[in-house]
RNA sequence: GGGAGAGUUCCCGAGCGGCCAAAGGGGGCAGACUGUAAAUCUGUUGUCUUCGACUUCGGUGGUCCGAAUCCACCCUCUCCCA
């Protein structure tokens, strides 16, 4: 299912086989929660720029079309036209982010929905059942991503909980596994890690999700408010008791440094709605740092957003033309920038890989942490 | 020609004697954004030698301790009647 194809200190150089392809990591998921990229990219789009895996929402999904809708239509993949693996994730951030909207308890989470208002109970067999529905190649465990601050006393309750909620997760998906009618069987779960900023809580529960022996394994619960170093201090404590043969997945991160350095530390795939939120709003990456499009100083630039980027963004259109489209609010701006961004994130991993490959990811790493930090 | 109304800071638009450099939008400028309640949010936006001073509310001249606010005339615009 994973195979190490090559390390460099903890760096790992890997391939995750779904029965959608092969996924070369360490990977960058695109982050189209609804089914589609924001900023109006299909599918289409996500394969020009070089998309492995895209990754959509339970809860989005679940209340609207519907998850019974997908799966009447043929599943998420045929309902989207994409067929390179998913990765769904399972509503835990929504029990993390809806603060105001939800009720937690032992069985699972009240909702109300962002939407309409109205109530909406996911606890794991639901979550696990709605992804079955998807029919995504990954599912994610339900879990409850806890906020930042919170108490020891919180966060061990919540983590033990998860753990809970985590063996009900593979529980239901051997249940639906075997089941005649379930749309995709080869669904794999990966199990999430958490135990907010408290290292022996962190320990405590990657020990205990471990011994499921799940296809794959999540760090959750990072990049929620706490100092950066207090991040990748975290991944170097839980890695250290994550399978080695198994994929380690860093939850909702993060920008082009935190790639570099959880790839490090040993992390082999990611998630972020950084690179087309941030795109949207006219912040773009490049291979000589950030650049934020909307700045006075690049209404007549000539130049293409990135003169080292081969993407259609960067091969046809200028900084000017591009900073007029989201000046003006027309949806073809954003849609380049995100068409970017994407491209340059699936970029840096197909380079983060080959400098692994080659023993270059010291090297890689020292360079561009310093060119990450730069305004270009 | 007669009658009615209006002119406010880059734009729209509130204000109708002191608490007004003037609400609120828009636009401009800058910042934020990390498993997407985000095409969103925040700050800023007259000048200067910036805990203070100066200039500004169509123009000019008045009234008043004090005027964007009241009065007179003028200019411009809109509507109605000829």
């Amino acid at each position: 299912m994973f195979e190490l194809i090559k390390t460099q200190d903890k760096a790992r150089r890997g391939r995750f086989l779904t029965a959608r392809g092969v996924i070369e990591t360490p990977v960058f998921m695109n982050v189209g929660t609804t089914g589609a990229i924001r900023g109006g990219l299909s599918s289409l789009d996500l394969l020009d720029v070089n998309c492995q895996v895209e990754l959509c929402n339970t809860y989005h999904l679940h209340i609207r079309p519907g998850d019974d809708l997908i799966r009447n239509m043929g599943g998420l993949h045929k309902f989207i036209n994409w067929k390179k693996p998913i990765l769904t994730d399972s509503g835990g951030f929504q029990v993390f982010s809806l603060t105001k909207l939800r009720r937690i308890k032992e069985e699972g989470v009240y909702f109300n929905s962002h939407i309409d208002g109205r109530k909406i109970f996911m606890g794991p067999e639901e979550s696990i059942k709605i992804q079955s529905n998807l029919g995504s190649d990954i599912i994610m465990a339900f879990d409850e991503c806890v906020e930042n601050p919170a108490t020891y006393k919180y966060v061990k309750e919540s983590h033990e909980r998860t753990v809970r909620w985590l063996k009900r997760c593979a529980a239901e998906l051997n249940r639906l596994n075997n089941l005649d009618d379930t749309l995709n069987k080869n669904q794999v779960l990966f199990g999430i890690n958490q135990g907010g900023i408290y290292e022996d809580l962190r320990i405590e529960n990657m020990i205990q999700i471990s011994e499921l022996d799940l296809p794959g394994y999540a760090i959750g619960g990072l990049a929620v408010g706490e100092e950066i170093k207090i991040m990748y201090d975290i991944i170097d404590t839980v890695e250290a008791y994550m399978p080695k043969d198994k994929p380690r997945y860093l939850m909702g991160v993060g920008t082009p440094s935190n790639l570099i350095e959880a790839v490090w530390r040993g992390i082999d795939f990611f998630d972020c709605v950084m690179p087309t939120r941030n795109a949207r709003h006219g912040n773009l990456f490049t291979w000589k740092g950030y650049v934020n499009l909307l700045n006075q100083k690049f209404k007549q630039d000539e130049t293409p957003v990135d003169t080292d980027c081969k993407c259609h963004t960067c091969r046809n259109f200028s900084r000017g033309y591009i900073r007029h489209l989201l000046k003006v609010n027309e949806m073809l701006g954003m849609r380049l920038c995100v068409i970017h961004n994407l491209y340059f994130y699936n970029d840096l991993m197909r380079e983060i890989r080959e400098a692994i490959e080659s023993d270059g990811f010291a090297q890689f790493r020292e360079k561009y942490l310093e060119i990450f930090a730069l305004r270009a």
